[in-house]
DNA sequence: CGCTATATTTAGTCATGCCTAATACTCCTA
DNA sequence: TAGGAGTATTAGGCATGACTAAATATAGCG
């Protein structure tokens, strides 16, 4: 795949294309990437996802096998991240340069990330000074398109002690809403008191909370001296 | 045509149907909206032109007679000025806040204004101060979509003696670059040495130019005190 | 007033990206 | 190891919005 052929492609993939390609990404990073996930994740029938794989794959932008899964190829990939870097750097810039709050920024960056140029892209990263997460804490894909390495692991999993929150996952508006009612946002620190099967239990300064273990689950911490 | 279909055909509004909606608002400030007009500004085909205003006429947002040309019924004023502001709010802000030169703005605000929410336009027109004109002059259809009334006159048709610049109508990049370099955009002050069919002769604190009748046909200017 | 040049519309085609219904494959369990 | 549940793919359609080619309307001129 030579650069010359990369660029062709990128100047005709669809936004329904580069779509597919994020979401083969995030996929990817929790499991093999079924024919069902993806339509669950596009909204879309499990039948039309396999016509646009078998396009996709036709393109040189995934492998795939018939009933064997999907996977970006490395052409893919940079396509993929570099979405993904659209949408992370946009939803920070909407949400230090707007006012936006944490939770509306999903869904603005879900449409502009297909309709931004690169220059777009360079100024609001300059004016953001480049920085390597977003405001749910996940990280942006470097402008030569390689992802920060995680850090930190589900809350979900910690023993009782203090915890810095890194990162959440959940992208529900209404969760959302409630972890920035209470201040647990990338940066906050914590007591963890407790944990159960059903829920964990904690302590910010301004006060104690019961966390559904459901909620637990998509938020990242790394611990702290107390 | 009621307030809630309305609203129901906004939500369903294609990018193309959106475009041709506003391109014919542009053309028909100077005159009446041809198919061929219609189909050089959108890059297409007559054929393809009748076939989108037959859709357009059935969704009540344009009144087309064949052979007869068009025009926009109220509701299509509406989604036409709609676009608009977002196009201009979009331009001035990518001027304003981002730096962007005004000879860039163009071709990304051409993609944007199709892609961004409500809340996304308030908070930029809110940023900017509700601005009346954009950065070429051009006037912002205001929140409730009314456009601000044009003032001045092409310099083209002017007489020698003292000018500000108000607006600029090309949206040629090189020629907007031209223009910049030798700080005509609105707001400038200049006198007006000669006309004719050619060509007028100008001067600006910084020098004196010929500027080719082709540019001055698009710079509308109102005459100032010496 | 008719004829021709130009503008416009109709008819038929194509790619995209979705759908439903029917069929095929996989893998687990009995 | 055969059957079934569940997952995936094929087959056939539809709407959108473009295209070409062919037919038709308009307008300007002699």
């Amino acid at each position: 795949m030579t650069k010359y052929s990369d660029e062709l492609q990128r100047a005709h993939l669809s936004e329904a294309q580069e779509d597919y390609l994020k979401q083969v990404l995030l996929l990817s990073e929790t499991g093999p990437v079924t024919t069902q996930a993806l339509a669950e994740r596009m909204g879309v029938r499990p039948a039309s996802v396999t016509g646009m794989l078998k396009k996709l794959a036709s393109l040189g932008l995934v492998d795939y096998a018939p009933y064997r899964g999907v996977g970006l190829t490395s052409a893919g990939l940079q396509v993929a991240l570099e979405i993904l870097r659209h949408h992370r750097l946009i939803e920070t810039y909407l949400t230090k340069a707007l006012g936006y709050d944490w939770d509306e920024v999903h869904a603005e960056a879900e449409r502009l990330e297909h309709h931004i140029s690169e220059a777009f892209e360079e100024r609001i990263a300059e004016w953001l000074g480049h920085p390597e997460r977003d405001p749910h804490g996940d990280p942006i894909p470097s402008p030569s398109l390689t992802l920060p390495p995680d850090a930190g692991r589900s809350l979900r999993a910690c023993q009782p002690g203090y915890y810095r929150l890194l990162r959440v996952r959940s992208q529900d508006k209404d969760a959302l809403s409630l972890l920035a009612r209470l201040g647990l946002v990338p940066g906050a620190r914590f007591e963890l008191l407790e944990t159960s099967a059903a829920a964990v239990r904690l302590r910010l300064s301004e006060g104690r909370y019961l966390l559904p273990a459901a909620l637990a689950d998509g938020i990242d911490v790394e611990e702290v001296s107390p």
